[in-house]
DNA sequence: CTGATAATGGAAATGATTTTCAATAATAGA
DNA sequence: TCTATTATTGAAAATCATTTCCATTATCAG
């Protein structure tokens, strides 16, 4: 029924199968959840979204997955504090919707924010550079998140 | 019996008193512990060092105690990915040694970085202004880390 | 010194994530 | 296409960091 994505679905069994990895039902519809997702899902998140089509995908297997997923490194795992862990579809540092997060530490609530990504991403690079080398580091991902006080909660006080 | 913290201790006297917290025994002591430590102590690591001293201070304080410390922005709550917070004393961002953290995805070794810091933090203040005005956030902190695979790591394959 | 109440600890509860294990399904090779 | 190998699975149980409960204790303003 979903025409858009065919193009793209076979992008990713490479990815599996040279890594020894098989592809199943359970791994597709994860990852076909978390590329269209907008957002930060939760394990359970996308335990619920994928339920309805496959209801014998359980919880244990998305879990699995999601590890196998942020090791191959097609999935970020974030923590925003909240206590569960989020994961995000990654389309690369360089890829089209690269952004960093804005925390509301009050609500919990999180803007991905592109502006300034530019600047930022250069600074970046050149310190990943610096640092790869002094520090003899395989650097493969980086992790920026700016925390505050959203409006709807600074008004509330 | 320490004397070298005699003069400082008075300081957060007045962090605490003026937001109706009292000062005890327990959280002295972990403000202590967490201010002489180098590294990223995780909750039971501040119960063990206490308990020497303070046998009658309580896991359940310490984890009540940091989440107090945090809330008032005097200590970071870091996560590595390892399944349990760790904690930093806040020298805040101007502090002396304000530094960053290169973590490795493989062991989970830490190396705080300060190299590059300069550059990393000027831009990030222009951001933080940015950031705040256009998404109306109180920004009061920022998390920047990098992760990678450190030396040992990758020659052990 | 004393009352109001913040803080405490120990045990029990919570809740996200992992592990176990027998059953199942994906894939390579015949 | 069929088969053997072995990765993958779900369900239930186990883990384990962190929180909650609640009766007791300690801090500190007056």
């Amino acid at each position: 029924m979903p025409r858009g994505e065919c193009r793209g679905e076979g992008w990713w069994h490479g990815k599996f199968r040279g890594c020894g990895y098989r592809l199943t039902l359970g791994r597709e519809a994860i990852l076909d959840v978390l590329s269209k997702a907008e957002g930060h899902l939760s394990a359970e998140d996308i335990y619920m979204k994928i339920h309805p089509k496959c209801p014998n995908v359980g919880l244990t297997t998305v879990y699995r997955t999601l590890d196998v997923l942020s090791n191959l490194g097609m999935v970020y795992k974030l923590d925003f504090g909240d206590g569960r862990a989020r994961y995000e579809f990654a389309e690369g540092p360089k890829g089209a919707h690269h952004h960093h997060h804005l925390v509301c530490t009050e609500c919990h609530k999180i803007i991905d924010y592109t502006d300034f990504i530019d600047d930022e991403v250069e600074l970046l690079n050149q310190t990943e550079k610096g640092l790869g080398q002094k520090y003899k580091f395989k650097i493969t991902n980086h992790l920026i998140q700016f925390y505050g006080v959203c409006q709807e909660c600074s008004d509330k006080k």
